[in-house]
DNA sequence: CCAATACTGAAGCATACACTTGACAATAGC
DNA sequence: GCTATTGTCAAGTGTATGCTTCAGTATTGG
């Protein structure tokens, strides 16, 4: 699950709108395009790159595909937010020690 | 501190190393800028995105712009993915129950 | 079996965006 | 005051990428 991937990923609002949708529960290709007013071609791409970062997660039966949210992806990101705001607050912690000298 | 723009921010490497770097501790433009293989102009660019996506926050003082990080972007994409996951694990629950019935 | 559904693949286009160069402005140190 | 440092602004360039069209492949239902 490489986080490069994944803020990559992300970083697109049509690949956040559809992972968002997924969120509340699988969805079929053509359901997940629905409501988005691009190509089914395009949803497909973007789903491939949503699939290869590991945020989500899909399986073909008979001819629809069902994708659903993969959580290792979003272990990942969490994870890495996690650290950021952990490594920020020791750094506020030791200024607030040496203003309490 | 919107979202999408939080997202843009991160999803490029350079800029999420910017930032990575700066949750150890503030920098200055050309200290932030040093280990990194592009022009000063560019940094400061990349600066400007993630100023305005509300993650890193700047302060000239005299001809040094000082940069660190500003939390509430950062409790943005935290809060962004908590609740995702509680949705996906909302939905979960819902299908765990199912079975067990 | 035939038509409709649900995708998949290849190729092209147009814009966004990362990055550069070159010139300039303001501060700091000697 | 002069020079070096630190950063800023404007404009241009090339590539990545989001999206489209068109054509094709399975699969399903009547």
């Amino acid at each position: 699950m490489d986080i490069d991937r994944i803020f990559h990923a992300l970083g697109d609002p049509t690949r956040r709108a559809m992972f968002e949708r997924l969120s509340a529960g699988p969805l079929s290709v053509s359901n997940l395009a629905a409501p988005l007013d691009i190509t089914l071609t395009g949803v497909a791409q973007h789903l491939q790159i949503l699939e290869e970062s590991g945020l989500v997660q899909t399986e073909k039966v008979g001819r629809v595909r069902t994708c659903r949210v993969d959580g290792r992806g979003l272990a990942t990101l969490e994870k890495w937010a996690r650290d950021r705001r952990s490594m920020w607050e020791r750094r506020l912690d030791r200024l607030g020690s040496l203003l309490a000298e």
